[in-house]
DNA sequence: ATATCCCAGCGT
DNA sequence: CGCTGGGATATT
């Protein structure tokens, strides 16, 4: 049969890893045309993959001299949405990645969901989601979502910085506003993305309240594949309205957007660090809201330098929330308590500054100063529960050969190995624990000093101070079993636990309202980040952790007792007075001294390899060009923070410029082979 | 993903 | 000189 059927040229990109410096779309011939997001099988180089189509065209002449080769097969047409392909596009461009591997991330496994178990998540039922709460707003609240839902009338512009202190009533502001742009409209989508840690089964439930279930899905990394797909339909389908979800929830196929809104819109959570592509949550939902003609807000109690910025140069609108009559509260708390009790240890919300050189100097070499003992003493015996924060897990920060003196480092990486109490010691980076009886790699000897300290030690130190206290501690070992972690919160929340220990990890998310005390045990280490968001990160740890006591709705007021060897240190007054704007001035003036974010962008390239001298060679041959080129800064090959992991050595480039990417800059980046990593706007140097 | 090419390192 | 293993390479 003479072949008179029309024939097709697509152009397909292959689900898989192709070199920036080739073409990142192929050519297929195929019968019939097919619509631009449809998922294909195609044959790639002796094997099968999936491909998405970008295009389709009948002209034949630009590829008269290659063999094109024919499809295997048409999986679904119109897979991905034009909306999504854009978006793919752009978040290829922009963190410098390949297209498929950026596609990858929008292609959901199709996997049936085998259990008919519809929803799973911990929402409330039944009918808990028809009736809707009547939420009564407060004046600024009522006005914040005023302008949100008449987005349209702000000229200005409809991106927003909601700015106010945990406990000023965000959360009912997206909700009410989520309500009233779907009265206006009911086919719209509202995407909520929320940090890893704050999306937990407590903070569904007020989303959920509000809503029918089956319009609400929600996505995180712990759900299944298969549930994962069914919900991917239900957006699709426009079934579900509202999707809450983590910074994976970018990757759905939305219908019509009618508000985006990022919660805590300075958690570094939000961007993709280890793997490509290394994208950022906020950077791609600014992305989706331009896409969609949608607003978009941001909400922080401590937002990120760069939004704040972006805020008062109007390129955010800003909207600030008063406290939610919490002055009002904690005189009348203060009141209440100076009647109830004879003396009242706390302020309310005291925040206390403890200089450990003076514990010293009192010969206390306890790592709990005198004045943080005595309030955990009142605590407990007025049966209020106290939290200490200290930021290393483990016995120590690092162990010391009490012969010659040699750190103990992993024989893999660089880094320092910590004693866990199992009686081995463990590298945080691959693993790599040491046998019961580990021998200094320097001289053989066998035994090792502790120095620093760790939540471990601190639990010893607590337990045998306060003996009856019942004590439980919280870090990354302990934490590995959800299960485990839902146990504490559950005994802590219902005053079985006087005190908690842990690191910054619950420092968000948990709603624990009876907490008088924080401590925070060693605040010197948590200053030693030597980042270029090390001050930031340190001011809202201690926001954060302080937030932990003196909410409204506590039953008594709070405290907190900071212990540092440097009362004097800036950062710390600073954070002890939890004054963001003040802060934020102190921080502006020094990134705008050094030329960091938001006054330049910055580029992060990683090169690994097994020998130290190929990484150096291979660092300095893409230096070379880099030092040259116009309107970028670029350091010099250094050594990364943690120089060497799994026996890989680290180099490392720091690339600055402004606003985009120089199309030379661009060419090189492109062209980086095997072992490197570039990094756009990371969220660490290190 | 995977066959293929290239080269260093090694043994004959 | 050939054999081998590891790494880079290309894919319509």
């Amino acid at each position: 049969m003479g072949d008179k059927k029309p024939k097709f040229i697509l152009d397909i990109v292959p689900l898989t890893k192709i070199p920036l410096t080739r073409n990142q779309s192929f050519c297929y011939i195929s019968g019939e045309e097919l619509p631009a997001g449809t998922l294909v099988s195609v044959p790639l180089f002796r094997r099968n993959v999936e491909g998405i189509v970008l295009k389709s065209r009948s002209d034949f002449k630009r590829f008269g001299n290659i063999e094109l080769k024919k499809i295997n097969k048409i999986l679904e047409r119109e897979f991905l949405t034009p909306n999504q392909l854009e978006l793919a596009q752009f978040i290829s461009d922009y963190y410098i990645s390949p297209l498929g591997v950026v596609i990858k991330n929008f292609v959901p496994r199709r996997t049936k969901a085998r259990s008919i178990k519809h929803e799973t998540y911990n929402l409330p039922t039944g009918q808990a989601g028809i009736k809707q709460k009547n939420i009564t707003l407060t004046k600024e609240q009522l006005a914040a979502v005023e302008k949100i839902i008449n987005w349209k009338l702000g000229f200005r512009n409809w991106k927003f910085l909601l700015y106010g202190p945990s406990s000023s009533g965000k959360t009912e502001i997206y909700i009410h506003s989520i309500l009233e742009l779907l009265k206006k409209d009911k086919i719209l989508q509202f995407l909520i993305l929320l940090p890893e840690k704050t999306l937990t089964p407590q903070a569904m439930e007020r989303y959920g309240e509000h809503f029918k279930p089956e319009e609400v899905v929600i996505l995180s990394s712990n759900i299944s594949k298969g549930q994962y797909y069914s919900s991917w339909q239900k957006i699709k389908s426009g079934e579900a309205k509202i999707i809450i979800g983590t910074r994976m929830a970018v990757f759905v196929p939305f219908r019509k957007l009618g508000l985006i809104i990022v919660d805590e819109e300075q958690d570094i959570s939000y961007k993709q660090w280890d793997m490509n592509p290394r994208y950022d949550a906020r950077t791609v939902a600014e992305k989706i809201a331009e896409i969609h003609n949608c607003p978009i807000v941001f909400g922080s109690a401590t937002p990120s330098v760069e939004s704040y910025y972006r805020a008062i140069n109007k390129d955010l609108q800003l909207v600030e929330l008063p406290v939610l009559n919490l002055k009002e509260e904690r005189r009348k708390k203060k009141e209440e308590n100076n009647k109830k009790l004879t003396f009242c240890f706390l302020v309310p919300a005291s925040f206390c500054v403890v200089d450990m050189r003076l514990e010293r100097l009192n010969k206390n070499q306890s790592c709990i100063s005198k004045k943080l003992k005595s309030e955990i003493a009142y605590a407990l015996k007025n049966k209020l529960q106290t939290i200490l924060f200290i930021n290393r897990q483990g016995m120590s920060n690092f162990s010391v050969c009490d012969s010659c003196k040699t750190v103990l480092k992993c024989p893999k990486c660089d880094r320092a190995l910590v004693y866990d109490n199992s009686g081995k010691y463990r590298c945080i980076h691959c693993s790599h624990k040491t046998s019961i009886i580990p021998s200094c790699l320097k001289c053989k000897g066998i035994i090792f000093k502790n120095v620093g300290l760790g939540t471990q030690k601190v639990e010893r130190e607590i337990s045998s101070l306060f003996s009856g206290a019942r004590v439980a501690r919280i870090d990354s070992q302990t934490i590995k079993s959800s299960k485990y972690q839902e146990e504490i919160y559950k005994k802590f929340s219902q005053g079985k636990i006087d005190i908690l220990i842990g690191t910054q990890m619950i420092s968000k998310g948990w709603d624990l309202p009876n907490v008088a005390l924080v401590g925070i045990i060693d605040a010197d280490n948590m200053l030693t980040i030597p980042d270029f968001s090390g001050s930031v990160r340190f001011f809202q740890n201690i926001v954060q952790i302080s937030g932990r006591v003196s909410r409204p709705g506590a039953k008594f007021p709070g405290g907190v007792v900071l212990q540092t060897y440097q009362p004097e240190n800036r950062l710390i007054k600073l954070a002890s007075e939890r004054n963001w704007e003040k802060f934020f001035e102190f921080e502006i003036a020094e990134r705008k001294a050094l030329n960091l974010p938001p006054f330049a962008k910055i580029i992060k390239l990683v090169f690994q390899d097994y020998s130290f001298k190929r990484a150096e060679a291979e660092t300095n041959r893409i230096y070379k060009p880099l030092r040259n080129l116009k309107n970028i800064s670029s350091s010099e090959p250094q050594d990364a923070y943690v120089s060497k992991i799994r026996g890989r050595f680290r180099k490392q480039i720091i690339i600055k410029y402004k606003k985009e990417i120089p199309p030379q800059l661009r060419k090189i980046l492109n062209g980086l082979g095997q072992g490197w990593i570039a990094d756009v706007e990371p969220i660490s140097i290190l």
